[in-house]
Order: C-alpha cells, then structure tokens, then sequence
DNA sequence: TTTTGAGTTGTTCGA
DNA sequence: GTCGAACAACTCAAA
C-alpha cells in the first residue's frame, strides 16, 4: 500500500497506519481501542471530530471540560512524540476521509451505547472502505457481558449485580509501540477559563488516589453529607474516560464495606449503560408503561421557578443554582431536586432529565435517564412511587448546619440552622432579625409538600389503574 | 410450571 | 422521642 505521508521507514516491518478516533475516552492509559491501534500499526493518528450538532446539545459547563480534557489529552500525546489531530464536521464524513487520506487499515473506537452514538458509529462503520475494531473501553463490562438466563439484561439491580461481581476480567492490555502521528490539524479550540482540579488522566488518577486516602473509609456516611466534598468526585473522569473503570475497581480494596459500596456504583453504572445498549427508546418512554399515562401537571411557571431556583425550599433552591452556574452537583442534592420537580410539582421526569443533561458537565444519557427514571420511579427497581422525599427532613439530615445552602442561597445567610431549611415556618422576628422579608428578599414556596406528596400519590394511583384495567380488559 | 426470595439512597402515622 | 408498620402489592430471576 503506498504511504502519502512517506512515513513507510517503519521498524515495524510490514504493519500499516492506523487511525485512533478519540471520543470519550480521552486517556491512553488502560484504554482498549488505543491498545489495539497501537498494537496492530506502524503508525497510529489520534483523531477528534468536533461535531456541530453533538457540540449544539451539550451546555457549556460540558463543552468547557472537553475543550480542557482535549488539551490535556493531546499533552499525553506530546510526551509521546504525537499530536491530537482535530477536524470539525460530521464524523460520517470526516472519519473515512481521514481513514483514506492517511491509507489506515482500521480505525479504532470505543463504542458508546446512546442512541446517536450507536447510529452514527452504524453510518460511520458503513461509509468506511476499512475495518473497524469498537470494543468498550468506558464500562467495566461491555453490553451482553451479564445477562439472564433468558439473554436480556436483568431488570432488578441485585441479579445484576451479583452477576458482574461473577464475571472475570483483567485490566485491557498495555499500549502498542507505533509511532504517533504529530499532524495537529486544525488545532484545538482555545480552552476557556481555569483549567478544571481534575485534567487529564493524570489529574483523574491523582483524584482517585486522593479519594482512596482520604474519604473511601468513611464513604458509606459521607456520601450523603452534602457540603463536604466526600464522594469521589469521578463522575467527570469517567464520562470524559481520562480514566479506566477497571483501574478504579482494581484501585478499591473491597475488602471493606465502603469498597464493596463504592464499587457498586460502578456496577449501577454498567447496569444503566446496558440497559440503555437493550433498550434505545429509555430517554423517551417509561421502562414501566403504565407510568407513560400519568397526568403530569408540566405547569410553566413551576418550571421556570425550578430551573431559576426560586421555588422557595432552600435545599432545592441552592442545588439548582449550583447547577446552572457551575454545572456540578452533590448527589444526594441531585436526587432531592428530581424528586421535588417529578413528585412535588408532577412535572414529567423527561423535562428535568433534559435539564439536567444540558447543564451537568458529567451529563451523560445513559446515567442520567436511569437515575431520573429511578427518582421517578418509572423504572425497574425504581423507588417505589409512594416514596416521595421531602425536602425540608432531607436538607436537616444532610445539611443539618444549612452551609450548603448559605453557599448559594446567600438572602437567607443569616438565618439560624433551625430556620434555614423552612424560612416560611420561622417567626416574624427570626426573618427580621436576619432581614428576610419572604415574597421580596425570597419566594414564599410555591407549592405545599403535604399537599403535593398527596396529589402525586393519587396522579401514580391513577395511571397505574387505568392501565391495569385496559391490560385486564384487553 | 410453579414456587420462592429478594428488592439503593424514604416518609408518615399512630402507639 | 422512638419504634414499627404502612405505603401496595408488585415484578423479576432463578431454582
């Protein structure tokens, strides 16, 4: 095969140029696809198409992290001789032109299990004249690795589990020797702003590191303590891939009750993953049908109040402003504001889980639509829809010295820590004193939980009935 | 085919 | 203040 780039002078005799499209799984490190290119050519070019219209979809908290993730990414290539080669366009397009306009033999990816990856790899894959080899390389387990007896993906998370701690597996193999194409195209976007704590693969394992240190003994409890900063923070690396599942299963010693914990994270992980792989249409319909006839309210100005975090319960109020002005949020906050907007506003949980993914800079399809329809409880082993969080016992329980809420609801700063959590049930003279005037310096909440948790207890009554008599009639 | 056991993160009510 | 029960009876997976 002739070389238009003359880079034939190979000491790997008679292998041929490959191509590496990176995508998100920005790191070297224990990460399939690259193993494989570099394994199996002469020379390896490491792709990143920026596409339009995946980048029009992600907010900007995201779009800021891989512009830095990119950066970083193209840093572990540098040390090796190489460059990060960035196109813009349709990958449908741009892979298999890069494909011929360097004479790869194949092109390596990691697959990815969202409905427009899984498409667009399917155009890609067809519109190129080479081989293409996808493994899996940001789950631990691949899709169709832990399934029934009768071959689908176990819809209660305990069979699931018990099944992927059943499987083996071992870290993917080292890198290969090929030489790193150093052409860097038409170079990186400029990256905007503070580089983020966590850069790069480097920055990933560092963190990993930290956490094992300093928060894993105490996990269990300290997950749920809401200002500390004691979960392990990696949800950012693992949906960018700087670093490798099965580095930080193998990293957990899980010997203890904190390890098994924090490694069944993972496994809820892959469960989403898979499910979503089985099942495209998850993001649109309830995994449980009867719950796609409940009556949602979807009532805009709830809406709006929710997402500007103004619905007058600080917890809520603080978590949604955090989000939107920085793209990051604690999980149990996470988890307190879903449920608000789905069961004490009843607004369809696709609406918020739409939000949710624009905005968090870790959003990813197929966790973001498991934990929402989760919350939700439209989902197999869902909560179970009767079990409806209310936001003032959730903030006491952990955010019981109200520092989270100072943070971001700074107008109620002054109240005491009974107070903060429920401004409207303090005494005149407790808001005067720390000069809140509910209705003008914040908003009187705009709905009552009481009130609400019945309403929703009814609108779930109600769907789950009528489709059971249809099914009875039918 | 039938049976059996299990099932992330909660809240409320009444004794 | 603390405790257990009710919430609602499912469905799934495996034996």
């Amino acid at each position: 095969m002739p070389d238009p780039s003359g880079r034939s002078d190979t000491p790997n005799g008679d292998r041929f140029p490959g191509l590496m499209w990176f995508r998100r799984d920005l790191r070297l490190d224990d990460n399939p696809a690259w193993s494989a290119a570099t394994s199996q050519h002469c020379e390896v070019t490491a792709l990143y198409v920026l596409d339009d219209r995946l980048l029009r979809s992600t907010g900007p908290f995201r779009r800021r992290q891989l512009v830095h993730q990119m950066h970083a990414l193209d840093g572990s290539l540098r040390a090796r001789g190489g460059r990060l080669l960035v196109r813009r366009g349709d990958p449908i397009a741009v892979v298999p032109a890069e494909a011929s306009r360097l004479g790869a033999t194949c092109v390596h990816w990691n697959a990815d299990v969202s409905p427009y990856a899984t498409k667009r790899d399917g155009a890609v894959i067809s519109a190129l004249r080479v081989g293409a080899s996808t493994p899996f390389g940001h789950l631990v387990l691949p899709p169709g690795a832990v399934v029934t007896g009768a071959g689908s993906v176990s819809k209660v998370f305990g069979a699931f589990h018990r099944k992927w701690q059943a499987t083996p597996w071992d870290p993917w193999p080292e890198p290969g020797d090929a030489r790193i194409g150093n052409d860097a195209g038409q170079g990186l976007p400029a990256a905007e702003g503070e580089p983020p704590m966590m850069l790069g693969e480097e920055g990933a394992r560092a963190a990993l590191e930290y956490f094992i240190a300093a928060s894993l003994d105490d996990y269990i409890a300290g997950r749920d303590r809401i200002p500390e900063r004691a979960t392990s923070e990696m949800s950012i690396a693992l949906r960018f891939g700087t670093i490798s599942p099965r580095r930080m299963v193998k990293a957990v010693d899980q010997t203890s009750d904190a390890g098994k914990t924090f490694v069944r994270q993972l496994a809820w992980r892959d469960w989403f993953a898979h499910l979503l792989a089985e099942d495209p249409t998850l993001p649109s319909h309830a995994m449980r049908p009867e719950f796609d006839s409940i009556e949602w309210r979807n009532d805009q100005d709830d809406i709006c109040a929710w997402k500007e975090g103004k619905t007058g319960y600080p917890i809520v109020d603080a978590g949604m402003r955090e989000l939107s002005r920085t793209g990051a949020m604690h999980n149990r906050v996470r988890m307190i504001a879903a449920s608000f907007l789905v069961k004490d506003l009843l607004v369809d949980w696709r609406i918020g889980e739409r939000y949710f993914r624009h905005l968090l800079a870790d959003g990813d399809v197929s966790q973001n639509v498991g934990n929402w329809q989760w919350v939700a409880g439209t989902g197999p082993d869902a909560a179970p829809y009767f079990r409806i969080f209310n936001p003032t016992t959730q903030s006491r329980a952990h955010d019981p010295g109200g520092t989270y809420i100072r943070r971001w609801v700074p107008e109620l700063a002054r109240l005491d820590d009974s107070a903060i959590h429920a401004p409207w049930n303090a005494t005149p003279a407790t808001l005067a004193v720390a000069e809140v005037e509910l209705g003008h310096d914040y908003p009187f909440p705009i709905v009552d939980h009481a009130g609400a948790r019945f309403r929703t207890l009814q609108a779930y009554g109600k769907a789950k009935a009528s489709t059971s008599a249809r099914l009875g009639h039918a």
